[in-house]
DNA sequence: ATTCAAGGCCAT
DNA sequence: ATGGCCTTGAAT
């Protein structure tokens, strides 16, 4: 089993870019598509008030104006409702997305990842919780590339560390808060490509970092540093302890990688929006988009999430759900969802580290 | 028939 | 508002 510590105390976050589904089901992965680089933009003000908006709401009714109360009109049936909450480009979804529509904006081979300017599509590396992400995985999936472009053509990607919003395209210009929104601003001058290059980055850097090898199967890894075979190798890095990573029992940190949620560390219970969450992120995340709550953070929008803590910022929350990843109509399992639309996602993996 | 994520339900 | 549990329904 794992280790007798509690993914309760959860406070570091990273993330490794590596191949999910190698450990999980089978590698399968296209070839990673081609993409442009998003330019960053410029991020907006910076407000505290998330917007919402959900291209999804919009363009399922269309009506529904803006309105920042107005709900989500479940549709019942799975077929094509819900949309891309991150198409980005306006309101109009495309009722089946194409697999670059998907991910439109963002791709970027991350083989040739040097220094890329942007942040990974899905990743948004705060200085709040180090996020490191590796480019592992065999295909080479797009990891760490892309990004950049919040605008109308970066349909994924997220804000950077401040503001940030609901995935989707538009958005309520609500109350005169300081909102932000996506779709128009642009994100910042983005991170590495590679690890987070971000502040966070550098003080991750600092500290001690540990590979551990991404091997496929679940059962055997061998701890050798190396990584047998061609196995991937990916960096784990760990900003206030390595000493919390169970010496070489990667299968351990393995299974204890997987089974905590990115976003606040609690059990995950399944694919939820994207990736393994708990199941209170994903009834979180769902609320949130649903009912298109705008939350502001009173603090510094970089309250630390967990499990204990998560409720007390809903704004943080949410970004850090952004953050890891999670998007309506998620389904990062090709096995999911039709066969067209059978891309790789993005494989990051968000690493709840523990603290002792 | 089975699997399992999305969404609904509802007691806290 | 939260989060555990249940129902739904597509894909296999
Ligand atoms: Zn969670
Ligand atoms: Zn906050």
């Amino acid at each position: 089993m794992l280790l007798d510590m509690d993914q309760q105390h959860s406070a570091v976050f990273m993330s490794l870019n590596m191949s999910q589904y190698s450990m999980l089901s089978e590698p399968a992965s296209p070839p990673p598509v081609g993409g442009g680089a998003g330019g960053g933009g410029g991020g907006g003000g910076a407000g505290n008030t998330q917007l919402l908006s959900l291209a999804a709401a919009a363009a399922t009714t269309a009506a529904n104006g803006g309105a920042a109360t107005g709900m989500v009109p479940p549709h019942h049936g799975h077929t094509a409702h819900h949309m891309h909450p991150s198409s980005g480009s306006g309101s109009q979804s495309n009722g089946s997305y194409g697999a670059a529509a998907l991910y439109g904006g963002g791709f970027h081979d991350n083989s040739s990842s040097s220094s890329g300017g942007s942040a990974g599509p899905g990743i948004v590396p705060s200085a709040a919780y180090s996020m490191f992400s590796v480019p592992a995985g065999a295909g080479g999936h797009y990891g760490a590339g892309g990004g950049g472009g919040a605008g109308s053509d970066g349909p994924m990607s997220q804000q950077q560390q401040q503001q940030q919003q609901q995935p989707g395209g538009q958005q309520q210009s609500g109350g005169g808060q300081p909102h932000q929104q996506i779709s128009g601003g642009g994100g910042g001058g983005g991170g590495g490509t590679t690890a987070a290059s971000t502040t966070a980055a550098a003080a991750a850097a600092a500290a001690s970092y540990l590979a551990i090898p991404a091997s496929g199967t679940t059962s055997g890894t061998s701890c050798s540093g190396g990584g047998g075979g061609g196995e991937p190798t990916v960096a784990l890095n760990s900003l206030s302890a390595v000493s919390a990573i169970p010496r070489c029992d990667q299968t351990d940190l393995k299974y204890f990688i997987e089974e905590l949620c990115p976003v606040c560390g609690d059990k995950v219970s399944g694919y939820h929006y994207g990736l393994l969450t708990c199941e209170s992120c994903k009834g979180f995340f769902k609320r949130t988009v649903q009912n298109k709550k705008v939350y502001t953070c009173v603090a510094e929008r970089q309250c630390h999430i967990d499990k204990t803590q998560r409720k007390r910022c809903p704004y943080c929350r949410f970004q850090k759900c952004l953050e890891v990843g999670m998007k309506l109509e998620g389904e990062s399992r090709p096995d999911r969802r039709p066969i067209d639309a059978r891309t790789p996602v993005d494989q990051t993996i968000h690493i709840p580290l523990l603290h002792f």
